[in-house]
DNA sequence: TATAACATGTAACTAGTTACATGATTGG
DNA sequence: CCAATCATGTAACTAGTTACATGTTATA
């Protein structure tokens, strides 16, 4: 799957491994991400699929860049797998709640504070969102003009991103309630 | 970090991996599930920890019954994690973010059809939240008395999954009006 | 009469993480 | 002078998925 988020980031410019991580580190990172060791070994896979070609750009006092474009190959790859019609939901792992699933035997106070540190660590990120993430976005529509449309579907996940800790935070008050008022 | 979930449930009863398979389904799948096959190799891991026993009832006609249940040393490694503090937002993966974040050469029509599916399958989802979740979360605490601290709980995570498809609702609503209206 | 439920497990594989290794340049 | 940034990669490992193998009993 991070091939075709690869895919999609090179579409928009010819990059090197490292640049793929920084832009993704500052676009995605919210809902699709991935370590540095990964981001080098798919591209080699993708190479070898033929997906995607690379040069190398020689460099003095640093390793030499490594640019890779994307193939016709892989961006026919690309855009069948955004065409592809939704069959399920995705099934997401959240360990937060599982944590309060089995919560217990956690004495109230414990419990508590934990909920309280999410509250503010879900904050923290929603401001984020409503600041930082959307600047990015301005910024990278007015580096790159000619994709109005691209910048109005990022600003639509940063919209997710707002809604969802909206909505974490909503919740987290209503479970902190429920713990201080009915939990003995 | 599936260890800590069947710990959670051996502390309730012992049982089989079977067993758990079965309670996870039903239970935490929404925002934690696992494969038969990885429950079996991680209990057999626990074992070897010294986190769990288990005990082989025979059977006829069928292959013996492995019953596991936890040690103390299990509980004191579940009681443990569950009071760990929490440092960090999770990371999450969100395909359909991924998706949308790329879909510019994608044509509107193509996308809308997707993201209409995706809006009938979180309304079903929240309706399986309302309904279904809630009468086994009833079903379970009516079994299991002794239980109203978990049953609350239990009932926590409910509501997380009813706001977060909410949520998504709106945010589908919000994301087809946008196409529906500025994307040419 | 077919299929779902019961019940176990292993093997092979893919995806993802952590740790290691290297080394110059730039900014505070 | 120290930390961050630039820039590449491999090796070892853990987690998770898919596929295989077996066979009875209850239900529709």
């Amino acid at each position: 799957m991070l091939t075709y988020a690869l895919l999609g980031f090179l579409r928009y410019a010819p990059m090197t491994g490292y640049d793929l991580k920084q832009l993704m580190d500052v676009s995605t990172s919210n809902f699709w991400y991935a370590k540095q060791s990964q981001i080098y070994t798919t591209l080699k896979k993708m190479e070898a699929e033929g997906w995607v070609q690379s040069e190398i750009e020689p460099q003095k006092g640093r390793p030499d860049r490594r640019v890779y474009s994307i193939s016709e190959a892989g961006e026919a790859a690309l855009l069948g797998w955004l065409q592809e019609p939704v069959t399920d939901l995705e099934q997401r792992k959240e360990t937060a709640l599982l944590r309060l699933f089995f919560a217990a035997p956690v004495d109230k106070d414990t419990l508590l504070t934990q909920l309280q540190h999410q509250r503010e660590l879900h904050q923290q990120q929603l401001d984020t969102y409503r600041t930082e993430t959307k600047l990015v976005i301005e910024q990278f529509a007015g580096q790159l003009p000619g994709h109005q449309t691209d910048a109005k579907l990022w600003d639509a996940t940063r919209r997710f991103g707002v809604m969802f800790e909206e909505m974490y935070l909503d919740w987290l008050d209503e479970t902190i309630s429920l713990i201080e008022q009915d939990l003995d």
